[in-house]
DNA sequence: CTGATATAGTTCATGCCATGAACCAAATAG
DNA sequence: CTATTTGGTTCATGGCATGAACTATATCAG
């Protein structure tokens, strides 16, 4: 059902953390962790999985032996540029389907929406 | 994580299940399958906690001795009323947060998105 | 009526998602 | 130089979801 990121051969948690690094050079396991807000136990797996298809590569960081350095293969910068040129054309797709002079307004409708789920959120701590 | 279901001490699956319950009295295990778009086995699974959890009962239909039909318990009643009036007064909440003369746009700016997501859903099959 | 087929459910094997505890090794603080 | 903290890995556990195999009942065709 869910599973359309079958689309891009990767499981979701893969593909979630692939996209990360369309933001960063290079991304720690620790950081990997924060940014998508599981356990680094859970990480390993993911990073196990990326490795194994050759998406990403690993080197020691040489200020800190502890920690590895993820960076992207080119295959993997590929794989990005393929699924960003997809998403953009969805994206694209939907707002052409809506009135030209409402586009402005469901956006900002949306980001509306979005601050006050924030901050109910927030209040509910 | 994804599991504030656990506010009402159900794992996602049965509560999604569970709900169902609000707008039908009878379900049989492959109407549920239909409904939340999962295969017949996963449904089994699912009943399984519910039926263990005594929130929903299980009947003989009369007419079709395969079929068994499921129904809520008064436990299953009452945690639905407990999930709803959460629910509603979270909803609430979201748009207390919003300006009131905004409420309304943001409503129909959402209703527009989504009609446009599934156009596109649509156009992509 | 009877045999073939369709339908409702269950069970089992598989795989992804996610957590938490135990553990190792390197770094840092006293 | 110990003691503690920090970055990672491994393992056990449990939820989510699928698909194949199977049981039992229902229905259809001859």
């Amino acid at each position: 059902m869910q599973y359309q990121c079958e689309r891009f051969g990767l499981p979701d948690a893969e593909f979630r953390c692939l996209m990360l690094f369309g933001e960063e050079r290079y991304l720690t396991a620790k950081g990997i962790a924060l940014k998508m807000n599981v356990v680094k136990s859970r990480v390993s797996k993911i990073i196990e999985g990326l490795l194994k298809k050759k998406l990403v590569q690993r080197i020691k960081d040489p200020e800190d032996s502890r920690v590895s350095l993820l960076s992207l293969t080119p295959r993997g910068h590929e794989k990005i540029n393929n699924i960003n040129w997809f998403l953009n054309d969805v994206h694209h797709q939907v707002l052409l389907q809506i009135a030209p002079d409402q586009r402005k307004a469901v956006l900002t409708n949306l980001d509306i929406l979005k601050a006050s789920m924030e901050a109910v959120k927030e209040m509910m701590t």
